[in-house]
Parts: structure tokens; C-alpha cells; sequence
DNA sequence: AGCACGCCGACT
DNA sequence: GTCGGCGTGCTC
């Protein structure tokens, strides 16, 4: 028998399938899907087996398969095509796309192997006859709801247990035990909602597969995808439901395990990779329904899928940003249309992408346009920085100050967020707040600081940086940046008597610390909880009445054509976290770009304004979703030779994607990274033959190449 | 990716 | 004369 092995090794070279004799004692063993050890070349590495068939003759000598390494089937049926779709759509070896649908212990060469943890358990394998005494009888009854383990009887001695083994009533067996992740739910039931109702009613009826629920905050779609998990699970049929990695919060998971218990599976960064493993096992076994986490969580080896839930569905997470560059909403659509199953994205603040083919009909729209409870949408206050700062010194605004020290008064919390995103190097107006942009792309200028010139990203534009504002002819430019720290400090110096708790990068790096500031703010520990967009994302505070912005804007400036999108989103999400309750919420932005639309229509929650707008620029500036993009990126140590060849890249894509527009070769926006030089082209599309075989050529001509490197990226999220 | 083989510079 | 630089090619 020979067997196909897919080799550890991640270099596109390599990526074929290599045949091995399968020796004789290993014969039993060997199946599809299963890791094995083989010699390669001079080396010994571990691969997957991917096909199995009859001995043939071959111009070389085949080499023997050392070892079998597992006895369950790792990659099943699904995962294996799945692999290769993957393969196709991101153009990474198919070894990268395998180990990435793994957890660390079941990945080929893995080097750390988990030890399955075994415990002894024993069963009842025969009824108590009149040859025991009655306290041995008493103890084989405790056996008859099932099998115990020791630690089940901590009042039996292991040698009087021993003894029935002995006697033949009792059997012991070395089981594989899982490290609990969490307890049993009491399962509390919830009423939905009329809208919430029809919501599910639509979505089961329907023969649609893709669905898009755009929902306000606080319109309870969470309610609906349990409501939807659990009449699926009722037909004994799984759900996984991804959400971003920073909503996995222990408040969400209380919602989730109250009401299905331990019928869940957990994946998230937190786990130990002896937890993930156990986790995986379960849901490969069966012995979960739901799957609840990030990303690589769709990768969940379920086999009877009834629902795909992406959460949240807006959030950059789901695409990533390393090889294989997957994005989980395509893996979804293919999973789902394996199993016959259904996808469900939902997002108060949809991407335009999904929300322009929800309209187009290619996904079947849902709008919750409501509240659960009637709770009303905050008031929502911009606030003209440029005025503001006329008068006062600092970051906080007459407006805003006044609003935190009412809310206190009144006993009330509030959430104040500082908009960390995009503060990379731009440079703003400290008079007008104007931005430099570049004539041809919309596009925030970048200011490199080493040559003192400002340079678009997409195309290549230079020029130097201008003395004064070009807006307001003021010598009032400079790069902007305000931490945290400085923030909450300057909040002690009008508030004395705050308790405010600071939420960021920083404060929340240690485990489980992320839980704690949480738990205390909810427990109003706190007055004022203060930190980056973590904030922003899915908690819900009954107390919260207040929430301000200190820079609504910064998002604006990261060059990127997404950044007013990212703006909107996150200003439309925070404003979102107040008045939760019966409570009259209220919004504080501080901007300096108080026109801008994405601002502006943040502040009234209209999302179809702001979607018919942005469509507008997206049209005229050929950006998703009327065009596709990707982005090659050439990577050199020799910035010279970097830049030469990506002149070279070039024109060998303008000779054979005559459909194409190409831009660049221009400074990726981290120009050098480990002394590595990086240059891009940005590809825009509606339809290009060839494009994944020039590319994929592409890849392969560099890949036996040391010197440079190419690497492409299908709607990459950061360009 | 690694690792061996192989062909040119400055050195105990 | 050799040690070792890393370009080139191969791995069932």
C-alpha cells in the first residue's frame, strides 16, 4: 500500500503530496486524515496522509512511512476539501491551510504533544449477588446511575473498590478525562420579542442560506441566534457562532452557558493548549453542539452543522492577516454549503459589502430596527474641538466635563473612550483640524518622519511637508498622540473624587484582568471607566447614562479607504453602550471634524445615510464593494533589490491582467520591518481571467528565491 | 524550509 | 594550500 503524505514543510516548493510505502505492521493503523512520521531527505518529519492507494511502480524508489502517530482521524472528509478550496482562494500551501484549521497539538510537527489526561473510571458490569456483605452491596448500588471515577467517592477506599474488580462486579478502564472550562447553566428561558419572533420565523422558513441581520443596539440578535441554536438543537444539529475575539467576554459566555449549559465548546486565545485540545476533541466527538469563538473556530469539526452565526459581522477579525489569509465569512459559506447549512451575520453597523448584497438580494436582509425593552437610542451631542479649545486647556470640553460631573451627581456611570486607531503618523491642524489628503486617492497622506515629507500609500504621491495648514494657512501643524494615562490623569484634576478604572492594552494584557475591570464596573466599583475600543464592543452597563468620545475623529485620519467606515461603526457601537435601560442615555463626541459625514451620521444613528454616502465615494473611487482588491507585497532585506523587482512584478502584471488597474509599486505602510523592506501593488478588479494563476505563478517564481519574497492578499482589510 | 553539494575569496 | 562564504537544487 502507498500513501500520499502532505509534509510539514511550508514552503510553496513543497507543497505537493509525497508517496511512502506503508509498512506491514502499520497496515491496520494507517487511514486518511491520520499524522504519520516519514523521512524527508536528510530530515524526519510528520505529515498528514491524504490519500491511500495500491502499490504501482514509480521511476524512483519509495521511502518507508516511519510511524503511525495518531488513532483518530484528524482531518475528516470535509476538512480535506475544505483545505484545498482554502488553498485555491488564498493562494498558501495546502499544509498552511491544514495546520491552521488545527489547534497547536494536533498540527503536524506540533513539537509540544499534549498528554491526553486519563483517569481511572469504573462500571458496574454485574448486578450484586449474596456472596457480598452488605456494605459491598451498598457500594455497587452507587453504581447504577453510571460509571464513577475515584474522586466521585472520596469517602470509599480505593482498595475496597479494588476488590470488586477483583470479584468481577465492578470494571476499570483508563479514560480520557477533559479539563473543564466551565459549569452547567441552569437554562433560563427568555420570551422574544414580536420582532424578534418573526426574525427566527423568517429565517427557518426561508430557502435562503445567507442571512444578514441588521439590527440597532440593543435589538437583541443575540436572542435570536439562541433562539435559532436551540430549535436546531432540538433536531440534534450544531451551530457555531464566531464573534470577534475582544467580545468573547465573560458576559457574553454567562448568556450563552445559562441557557445550553455544557452543551458548549469554548475557543478562545485564553485557553491553555491542553484546553483547546480538549475542546476540539469534544466537538469532533460530538459530545458539544455549539462552538462559541474566534475565528479559527469555524474550523469547528462538527459534523452536523445547522447553523454558522457570525457575529458582529462588520469586525476586521475574521479576516486574517497572516498566511493562509482566510477570511472565516468565506469559510463559512463553504462549510455551510457542505452541510446544507445556514449563515447568519449580524451587525449594527454591517459592512458595506454585505449590506449592499443583502440589498442586492444575494443575502436575505433582516433589519431590527427596535430596541428590546422600548429602550430609546441615546441623545447624541457633537462637540466642535476647534470651538471647545478656544476656551479651555486639555482634552476635555466645557460640554463634556459638565456631563460627567452630572452624571456622577445623579449616581450614574459613564464610559469615556479614547479612539487609539490611526495614530500612526498623520498630521492634523491644531487650528482647522484639517488633514492633508492625496489629490488622486482620498487617502490620508502619511508623514515619514526620516525624509520630512508626507507620502500617499496607494499610489505613490510625495510631497514635503507644507509649512502651513493648507486649509486655514496657519502654522498649526503637528502630529497628534494622547494616551491614556494622560488622560485619566488630567480626569483627576476636575474630578478629584471620581473612581475611574482604566481599561487598555496595558491593563488588560495579565489573564483574566480583562474579567475583573469588568466585573467591577458592573458591580459600580467604579464611576468612569475609561479606555480604547475595547470599550466599545458589546458590554452592557444598566447604569451607564453617559458616554463620551474624546476623539471622535482620529479613526478618520488612518490612511485607509475603510477608515470612515471603522469611524462610523465605532462611534455608532459606543454611542450604542449608554442608556441600556429605562435610564435616558446620553453621547458626548469631541471632534474636530464636526461636518464629517461619518460623524455626523454616527450621531443620529443612521446607518442607511451613511451607507448611501459612503457607497457613493466607494463608486467613485473604485473601492470595494464595486471593485475586489489585492495587495502583493515584495519583501527584500536589499531595499534596492526590493524596489527593482517590485518594478519587475509590475510589469509583468500590466502584460497579463489586461483588466486590472494596478497601483504602485509604492512603500507598504510599515516601509521596514527586521531590516526587511517592503514595497505593494494594489490590484482593483470586477473581473480578471487569470488572476489566480499569474499570481499563483507569481508566488512560485519567488518562492525558490532567498532574496525576495511575494506575498498576495485577497481583500486584504488594511491597505 | 532545511540541508548538502559545489565552486570562489582571505587566512591560521 | 584550506576554511567557509552562500548560490543552486532536491526532498517520495
Amino acid at each position: 500500500m502507498i500513501a500520499g503524505v502532505l509534509v510539514e514543510v511550508t514552503n510553496k516548493n513543497v507543497d505537493k503530496v509525497f508517496s511512502y510505502l506503508v509498512p506491514e505492521k502499520e497496515k491496520t493503523k494507517i487511514k486518511i486524515g491520520i499524522r504519520v512520521q516519514v523521512p524527508f531527505a536528510t530530515r524526519i518529519l510528520e505529515g498528514f496522509v491524504v490519500e491511500l492507494k495500491e502499490n504501482q511502480k514509480t521511476s524512483y524508489t519509495l521511502k518507508e512511512i516511519i510511524q503511525v502517530l495518531d488513532d483518530e482521524v484528524i482531518l475528516n472528509e470535509e476538512l480535506l476539501q475544505l483545505g484545498k478550496k482554502m488553498q485555491e482562494e488564498t493562494l498558501s500551501s495546502l499544509i498552511y491551510c491544514y495546520q491552521a484549521m488545527l489547534p497547536k497539538s494536533l498540527k503536524a510537527g506540533g513539537k509540544k504533544k499534549v498528554s491526553k489526561k486519563y483517569e481511572r473510571v469504573f462500571y458496574l458490569v454485574k448486578e450484586p449477588s449474596d456472596d457480598l456483605n452488605e456494605r459491598q452491596k451498598q457500594l455497587l448500588f452507587r453504581f447504577r446511575d453510571g460509571p464513577k471515577r475515584k474522586e466521585d467517592l472520596k469517602d470509599v477506599s480505593l482498595a475496597r473498590i479494588k476488590l470488586l474488580v477483583a470479584k468481577g462486579y465492578l470494571e476499570e478502564k483508563e479514560e480520557e478525562v477533559y479539563r473543564n472550562v466551565f459549569s452547567i447553566g441552569n437554562k433560563k428561558r427568555y420570551s422574544l420579542t414580536e420582532e424578534q419572533q418573526k426574525a427566527v420565523l423568517e429565517i427557518e422558513k426561508s430557502p435562503d442560506k445567507i442571512f444578514l441581520i441588521h439590527g440597532v443596539t440593543g435589538s437583541g440578535k443575540t436572542e435570536v441566534y439562541m433562539e435559532l441554536i436551540e430549535n436546531a438543537l432540538k433536531e440534534g444539529k450544531q451551530s457555531i457562532v464566531l464573534v470577534p475575539e475582544i467580545s468573547l467576554t465573560p458576559q457574553m459566555i454567562e448568556r450563552f452557558s445559562s441557557r445550553f449549559g455544557s452543551r458548549i465548546a469554548l475557543l478562545h486565545s485564553a485557553l491553555s493548549d491542553g484546553e483547546k485540545y480538549d475542546e476540539w476533541r469534544k466537538i469532533e466527538r460530538g459530545e458539544v453542539d455549539i462552538v462559541i469563538g474566534a475565528r479559527s473556530a469555524i474550523f469547528a469539526p462538527f459534523k452536523k452543522l445547522a447553523y454558522i452565526i457570525i457575529d458582529e459581522e462588520h469586525s476586521d477579525s475574521y479576516k486574517q492577516e497572516n498566511n493562509p489569509r482566510y477570511d472565516a465569512k468565506e469559510i463559512a459559506k463553504i462549510r455551510a454549503e457542505y452541510h446544507n447549512a445556514k449563515v447568519i451575520m449580524g451587525s449594527a453597523t454591517p459592512t458595506l459589502e454585505s449590506y449592499a448584497r443583502a440589498k442586492k438580494g444575494v443575502y436575505y436582509l433582516i433589519e431590527l430596527p427596535n430596541r428590546v425593552g422600548g429602550g430609546t437610542l441615546p441623545n447624541v451631542k457633537i462637540i466642535d474641538m476647534n470651538e471647545a479649545m478656544r476656551k479651555v486647556q486639555g482634552h476635555f470640553s466645557q460640554e463634556m466635563k459638565e456631563a460627567l460631573q452630572k452624571t456622577l451627581e445623579r449616581g450614574e456611570q459613564a464610559i469615556l473612550l479614547l479612539n487609539r486607531r490611526g495614530y500612526a503618523s498623520f498630521i492634523t491642524c491644531k487650528n482647522c483640524g484639517a488633514v492633508i489628503k492625496c489629490p488622486t486617492c482620498d487617502i490620508t497622506l502619511t508623514y515619514h518622519k526620516s525624509s520630512n515629507n508626507l507620502r500617499c500609500h496607494y499610489c505613490g504621491y510625495g510631497t514635503n511637508l507644507p509649512k502651513e495648514c493648507p486649509n486655514c494657512h496657519q502654522n498649526a501643524l503637528k502630529d497628534l498622540g494622547v494616551g491614556t494615562e494622560r488622560i485619566e490623569e488630567e480626569l483627576h484634576t476636575y474630578l478629584p473624587q471620581a473612581r475611574v478604572l482604566r481599561m487598555d492594552f496595558d491593563t488588560t494584557n495579565k489573564k483574566g484582568a480583562h474579567a475583573k475591570i469588568i466585573t467591577s464596573f458592573a458591580n459600580q466599583e467604579a464611576d468612569i471607566l475609561l479606555g480604547t475600543q475595547i470599550v466599545a464592543k458589546g458590554l452592557d452597563f444598566p447604569n451607564v447614562t453617559l458616554v463620551g468620545v474624546m476623539n471622535a475623529d482620529t479613526s478618520l485620519n488612518i490612511p485607509d479607504f475603510r477608515s470612515s467606515e471603522a469611524t462610523f461603526s465605532l462611534l455608532a457601537q459606543v454611542a450604542g453602550r449608554s442608556g441600556r435601560s429605562l435610564k435616558k442615555g446620553e453621547v458626548y463626541l469631541q471632534t474636530y471634524n464636526k461636518d464629517h459625514y461619518a460623524i455626523h451620521y454616527a450621531a443620529k444613528n443612521d446607518y442607511l445615510s451613511f451607507y448611501k454616502k459612503e457607497m457613493e465615494n466607494r463608486r467613485l473611487m473604485k473601492y470595494p464593494p464595486y471593485y475586489y482588491l489585492a495587495c502583493i507585497k515584495i519583501l527584500s532585506k536589499d531595499e534596492k533589490l526590493c524596489y527593482r523587482e517590485s518594478l519587475k512584478v509590475k510589469k509583468i502584471l500590466e502584460k497579463y491582467l489586461t483588466s486590472t488597474i494596478l497601483l504602485g509599486p509604492t512603500p507598504d505602510s510599515i516601509y521596514k520591518i527586521n531590516n526587511v523592506y517592503r514595497f505593494r501593488i494594489i490590484l482593483k478588479y470586477k473581473y480578471q481571467e487569470n488572476l489566480k494563476s499569474v499570481l499563483h505563478q507569481l508566488i512560485i517564481h519567488y518562492a525558490r528565491s532567498g532574496k525576495v519574497k511575494v506575498e498576495v492578499d485577497f481583500n486584504p482589510i488594511h491597505v
